[in-house]
DNA sequence: GCCCTATGATCAGGTGAACTA
DNA sequence: ATAGTTCACCTGATCATAGGG
């Protein structure tokens, strides 16, 4: 396997240029103390052999590698893959290579992704757990190193970077009640995601703060599919529904006008996230956006700082934002 | 920067085993020539104390590192992400360490994403490019390791991994004309998209074929907004509607049904993806499937036995699929 | 003496840090 | 104030060696 096909050496540039091959790494690390003369001289070698760093031999000196694992959900939705490519970015602005793996939640999964990352020795950790069990698997190997924690709302402390999941779904609640309705239901993500339960929480508690009937929250997974068949399972007193994400909201209200059901006039729907499709479905959705590349950035920032041993940056819940649109009008008759 | 707590290493193993570095290399390498009891030995070693093999010195010893950079559109489709996905997990699985960057199909991002993976020295390329521009650039650049193509027709031969992107434009527009349609429109993705291209000179060919006028081709940019702004431009006479993508068929139809017209009844739409959202638009999308995930695994295999090499797997293009919903009738009284 | 099996000793690989001139 | 020398980092490949028939 003798594939190797080396380029040339440091030690190539050294005699190149006829220096000895620590003023070339000198030259290459942005030291001070060398004459113009020769770093140019460095350079120019450099430059006609076409030198590149070897990295494995660095890494092996420094005993540091410069890599940050990332621990993704192989679901391709737009918010976790915007998320990511800003992480990505971001992290490669930083001088720092990403390592990014998919899994589909299941233990099996997380631990092979997590055992190739450490395997890989990163440094540090984004951790994108949509669900509770990505943490469990997480926490039962021991976090070797500093870890962000991302789509797990607010759970990890300053290690959380996230939006406010809570303030989102009040906000969402709050213009349904504003509009008149009183019995909203909540169709939420699935039980092990934290996100889908502070939704979740957050509209029981809205509710009771303004003294209205909860009806029972009806689980789905995130997908059109499952908002399709949650239709069928809404209280027949419902004038509006609070939707866990866009996604399902969409296939709530195909369910609703194949029933004849009209929206918004019968039955006012609202999701979460602002997906691009969004803004047209019929009628255009109601939502609430969130900024997922500022997460994304940020969850780099706290690493990069935790890394270097500077300040930390805040990581407190980000503020989303109401999208009104057509999908919430007055109670009609139906209620 | 004395940050490199390192783990124990092989030497530490070695001692602890009563035996040579080398023989727990060759423990480590499965080699076959090892007793046993020697073995154990070594085995048990390692687990007492938690040794993991140290990647950069491996790869600094070897010449090689295992390395194959991925480059993505940071634009988050159903499509994109679904093939990057299957590419990264199916390249964890060989073996190979995915390293993966996103870049917006600018000259100047993608000439900084792939200096990254240069210099990082992978030893085989995934190039997913949407529009031709990241090809000139890669091109440029001059290609120094081998190299798949995705999302890019079949325009590198051997080296481009796809699915039939013809084929299924043609299933789509038939199937317009087998409803009865003679005025068909177009709305095709970006100029310098080699898909987009494919599609709608396949859109062309297909009139041709049947000997029926063709409308002008309109230009959208895939996203779900320009397949809104596109309905103002239809013909009059138009009847159907092809669109370039799901997204830009759900942009349009919403402009359709804001407009007044029935769709289908006074005009039919059909996308291109089989996104989630498709089969819950009002009415479901009628739509070509297209097997990314498949296209992943396949770009993958095709570097694997390069690398390795061994005989090439056959990248003819894979089949897209029909899937027809509800937004094709026959042609309504508009025509 | 010769072959075979299991294991050890030595060296190369590119870089950065510490010390030296 | 600049620049060179030496060593360490960890693994894999090559060659050498000890023991057994």
């Amino acid at each position: 396997m003798g594939r190797g096909a080396r380029g040339p050496s440091m030690h190539d540039v050294a005699s190149l240029a006829g220096v000895s091959h620590q003023t070339v790494s000198r030259v290459l690390n942005g030291f001070e103390g060398i004459r113009p003369e020769t770093r140019q001289r460095v350079l120019d070698a450099i430059e006609e052999l076409g030198y590149r760093r070897n990295l494995a031999a660095r890494s092996l000196a420094t005993g540091r590698t410069g890599v940050v694992g990332v621990l993704a959900p192989d679901n391709p939705t737009f918010g976790a893959t915007s998320s990511l490519y800003a992480v990505e970015s971001a992290l490669r602005g930083a001088g720092l290579q990403p390592l990014i793996t998919t899994t589909s939640g299941k233990a099996e999964s997380v631990e092979s992704a997590l055992e190739f990352l450490y395997g890989r020795a990163v440094e540090a950790l984004v951790v994108m757990a949509p669900s509770r069990s990505v943490l469990e698997v997480h926490d039962r190997m021991g976090a070797e190193v500093p870890t962000a924690y991302l789509l797990t709302g607010d759970e990890r402390g300053v290690w959380s970077v996230s939006t406010d999941q809570t303030a989102g779904a009040e906000l969402l609640v709050e213009t349904l009640i504003e509009a008149g309705h009183r019995w909203i239901q909540h169709v939420r993500g699935p039980v092990d995601s934290t996100e889908a339960e502070l939704r979740a929480a957050a509209y029981i508690a809205t509710m009771g703060r303004r003294a209205l009937p909860t009806l029972p929250v009806l689980v789905g997974d995130w997908s059109p599919q499952s908002g399709y068949e949650a239709f069928a399972r809404l209280d027949p007193r419902t004038t509006a529904v609070f939707c866990g994400n866009d996604q399902m909201a969409i296939g709530l209200i195909h369910a609703a006008v194949e029933a004849g059901i009209r929206v918004p006039d019968d039955l006012s729907v609202v999701g979460f996230d602002d997906i691009p499709e969004a803004a047209h479905t019929l009628p255009p959705l109601t939502t609430v956006r969130q900024d997922f590349r500022s997460v994304g950035r940020l969850a780099v920032q706290l690493l990069q700082a935790t890394l270097e041993g500077t300040e930390q940056p805040s990581t407190a819940p980000l503020s989303p934002q109401l999208v009104a649109r057509g999908s919430v009008a007055p109670p009609g008759e139906r209620g």
